[in-house]
DNA sequence: AAAATGTTTGGCTAAATGGCAAAATAGCCA
DNA sequence: TGGCTATTTTGCCATTTAGCCAAACATTTT
């Protein structure tokens, strides 16, 4: 069984590795295309070092993979179903709203 | 754009309560239906206060409604998509082993 | 060499995790 | 009712981990 606890603890590293904000906001930004860290800096407006290190999380979580061209590092999505991820948090969103305007949530 | 920042943080919310092992074995076990406090305790072997603290996370997040019936306390997913969710980790968990067994990660 | 672009490291604060003991709640039974 | 048991939750504490800023470092371009 202790083959599944390691599963388990590979599943959730990517899941953690997503539940950031600024995580999320660069993941969302990059389903348009590659973009280099210092568009990504701009777009969610921290420290330059702060973003660096959040884009190493989603690197070693294998959810990004990074390239360097001349003086730019260049991030991208490795894989498809980010979107659909997105979709299904809405979801559970969506559910809160409505139970949350009816009644309680059971 | 605060707006946006809120929805940020509620959907990084969501995938941070799904990030941890014990947790995602929780969700994964009731994927099959409801079950109480005391059977996820077994199922993870955590000190009951602990598996009840991490109930409690998911709860807040949304993802679980939690019913007392009798003695017991009864969990189930509030959220039909979660199984997407897995199949979407295991996308990115498989193409990482392709690429583990070929080349790098670029 | 100087400038531009990222990454790493150190230090500091805040948050998450886990376990134990105590409190809350519900059922049972004399 | 009053007391006893079973099931969870809460409070409290210690330990670990995450996040951020600033400074130092590395690499490529000019």
């Amino acid at each position: 069984m202790n083959v599944d606890r390691q599963r388990y603890r590979r599943r959730a590293e990517v899941l953690k590795a997503m539940g950031h904000p600024s995580r999320l906001m660069m993941l969302e930004a990059l389903q348009a295309g590659e973009m280099c860290v210092c568009d990504l800096q701009r777009l969610v407006g921290s420290d330059m070092s702060t973003i660096s290190k959040h884009l190493a999380v989603l690197r070693n979580a294998g959810i990004l993979a990074d390239e360097k061209r001349g003086l730019q590092v260049f991030y991208r999505l490795r894989v498809p179903c980010v979107t659909r991820f997105f979709e299904c948090v809405e979801e559970v969103l969506e559910q809160d709203q409505q139970e949350a305007s009816t009644g309680s949530r059971r």
